[in-house]
RNA sequence: UGGGGAUUGGUGUAACGGUAGCACGACUGACUCUGGCUCAGUUAGUCUAGGUUCGAAUCCUAGAUCCCCAGCCA
């Protein structure tokens, strides 16, 4: 299923290459390999499984906001490795703060993944492994930690928060706490009160007894529970207690018997800690379950690489958060928001983010992609996939004053105009010319510098699949603003065509071909278009004074008033079939674009969104 | 100045003791009914200093720089 490719294997691959032919994590069985009756390519892939090295990855995210650009990398780094080895792959919810988490944001994250193509659904995606939730292992893990009492390695800790950070000591002189030796018999009569809610928060934790002489602080008597009388999402009240982290996350992988752990470098420091409580809860236990403590359980490895950061933009959470709290932005799913839900909605594909990631790839090196290559990305698919159409974002009328040579000045004349030169299959549409038109108001000077390509006054342009017009004369108002712009055409050069040579031989030729629509209301429909700019003005927000607030970008957006071509008006036949639903286009000359979701509601009006601008060499010379 | 990671053109990434390659960008030019696309070409790199070796980006030693760690966050 997965493509054979040239690409250098990353290190990822190379360590479960490694595991692969050593036999590491055994394989696929009936039980684990998922349904072999299950229809199309889920079943298929389910008998394929069988016998082959276990490759079983996941997405662990807590459901504290929504995902972003940088969360992408890894959705599809671990969805890509289930797939690529015809492994498994989970979402699942680490939900371990009652504080901070939210129905809203497990909603969106599944949206999000799902709109990835990580299809988690065992019933729907040949490699779903499933929708998990680390709060419906509570009960586990709270086993384990009596467990770990009993065996002398975690107590429980009467310090308040603050006396516990205050004893921690320093890289060279060890932590303290008085309560590390107390009998393991107390510290189970209290992790039950606690349990029982009969202590309020922050009276007590309950500690792993690990090292507090570690240089590694991660290792100093690490908490594993802490008192949350808050309610939460998945489990309601039913806990007082809540697992950190460290002591949680290791029992999630290990129980839904995940082989390749992958996390982002800033856990590397933790992951003696996972290895130390899987490794804690085996002491004494054993392979066939014989002896006191039981079954082994499962330990998965623990891989760190290097998570995806760009120029000009912001992802963490907590700053992404205040963006859409103090309203800087209109929510999470701001067009100009680095989220999945934003990028979405302005118009990026998610063939786009494959791209970007699979293009950048996997490393420990803590690298800053150029934002460039995110818009490359996506100016790459969409110039391949998006349907071609014309649209004046800044309209001056031209007034063709010569049509009536060619018949009445009221006709129309029906032009066949490319879906998209780049695949021939999507056929032509036909767009209105009348004698009245729009152009781009920037595509005509009066005094054009050299290499001015457009229109300015005597010079001869093609209006794209219409006809070559020469400017004769411009009509100002009284404060000397371009009201319309005359022209003759030349009805030897319908659809934009070249004239026939002349009897001399010579070949007349345009330099430039700029875009129009009919300005006859009732060949053309109008639309609010919104401009998105980056949401940054600098390479890195909040570097030159510490608040990233002071490096927003006031032009961000920029609404116009459209005037299109009147197949924006509704969905043509030749319009691909977008699979998320989402319709984009490029406007020609300007962009890629698409329908925002809130197009043709209350105001009932079009209302577009621009995804990324065209490259314009054009743009850059005459700047300077 | 404790511990853990990292360092190859402007950017990202390969080379796993044997020709430093690829992509993006930038710059030239060609082509073009989108100043888009495409095509061709140019540009530019092994953090430093020693050592091992016939041969070092790769191994060793010392140093430099950057990132992460003292939440009852994840």
């Amino acid at each position: 299923m997965s493509e054979p490719s040239d690409r250098p294997r990353h290190f990822i691959q190379q360590i479960i290459d490694a595991d692969n032919a050593s036999g590491k994590w055994g394989v696929w069985t009936e039980r684990d390999a998922g349904d072999p009756d299950a229809p199309g390519a889920v079943g298929e892939q389910a008998r394929a499984r069988l016998g082959k090295p276990r490759v079983h990855t996941r997405f662990p995210p807590e459901p504290n906001g929504y995902l972003h650009i940088g969360h992408a990398k890894s959705i599809l780094l671990n969805y890509g490795l289930a797939k690529e080895f015809g492994g498994r792959f989970n979402l699942r919810f680490d939900d371990t703060n009652p504080a901070k988490e939210e129905q809203e944001f497990v909603d969106a994250i599944i949206r999000d993944v799902k709109w990835l193509g990580a299809d988690f659904d065992p019933k729907t995606g040949p490699y779903g492994g499933g929708l998990f939730f680390a709060s419906n292992y509570f009960d586990t893990m709270y086993a384990y930690a009596i467990e770990l009492i009993r065996k002398a390695k975690a107590y429980v800790c009467e310090l308040s928060p603050d006396e516990v950070s205050k004893r921690r000591g320093t890289p060279t002189t060890p932590g303290t706490s008085p309560f590390r030796d107390r009998p393991a018999s107390e510290s189970e009569r209290l992790i039950a009160e606690m349990k029982e809610g009969k202590h309020p928060n922050g009276a007590m934790s309950v500690r792993a007894r690990i090292d507090m002489g570690s240089p590694n602080f991660n290792l100093r008597d690490p908490v594993l529970y802490r008192i949350v009388h808050e309610a939460h999402h998945n489990t309601g009240t039913k806990w007082c207690i809540y697992p950190m982290y460290d002591w949680a996350h290791g029992f999630e992988d290990s129980l839904e018997g995940i082989t390749h752990s992958i996390c982002t470098l800033e856990f590397e420091n933790h992951r003696p800690l996972y290895d130390w409580f899987i490794n804690s809860v085996n002491e004494g236990r054993t392979e066939d379950g014989s002896g006191a403590w039981g079954k082994r359980i499962h330990h998965p490895q623990q891989i760190e690489f290097a998570k995806l950061l760009f120029t000009y933009i912001i992802l963490s959470k907590r700053n992404l958060r205040r963006m859409v709290e103090e309203g800087m932005v209109t929510g999470w799913d701001d067009p100009r928001m680095p989220t999945l839900s934003g990028i979405r909605r302005r118009g990026y594909t998610r063939e786009a983010l494959q791209a970007l990631t699979e293009d950048v790839g996997v490393t420990k090196f803590d690298s800053v992609i150029d934002v460039l290559r995110l818009e490359n990305a996506c100016r790459e698919h969409l110039n391949k996939v998006a349907p071609r159409r014309m649209a004046v974002l800044d309209p001056v009328k031209l007034v063709i004053t010569n049509w009536s040579d060619g018949g009445a000045s009221d006709r129309v004349e029906w032009m066949d105009a490319v879906n998209n030169p780049e695949d021939e299959s999507k056929g032509t549409r036909k767009i209105p010319f009348t004698r009245e038109l729009f152009i781009e108001r920037e595509d005509f000077m009066e005094e054009p510098p050299k290499k001015f390509f457009r229109l300015a006054p005597g010079a001869e342009v093609r209006l794209r699949y219409g006809y070559w017009v020469r400017c004769t004369a411009v009509k100002k108002d009284e404060s000397g603003r371009i009201e319309e712009i005359h022209c003759t055409y030349d009805p030897l050069t319908r659809g934009g065509d070249n004239p026939p040579p002349a009897p001399d031989g010579t070949v007349r030729k345009v330099k430039g071909t700029i875009h129009w629509v009919s300005a006859d209301p009732r060949h053309s429909v109008h639309a609010e278009v919104r401009l998105y700019d980056r949401l940054f003005a600098t390479e890195e927000p909040g570097k030159r004074t510490g608040n990233f607030v002071d490096d927003l970008n006031p032009n961000s957006l920029t609404v116009v008033n459209a005037v299109l071509e009147p197949a924006l008006g509704g969905a043509g036949d030749d319009e691909p079939r977008w699979e998320d639903g989402i319709r984009r286009f490029q406007f020609e000359r300007h962009g890629y674009f698409c329908l925002d979701k809130d197009s043709g509601g209350t105001s009932g009006g079009l209302l577009f969104n621009r995804t990324v601008p065209l490259k314009d060499s054009w743009g850059k010379e005459s700047k300077g």
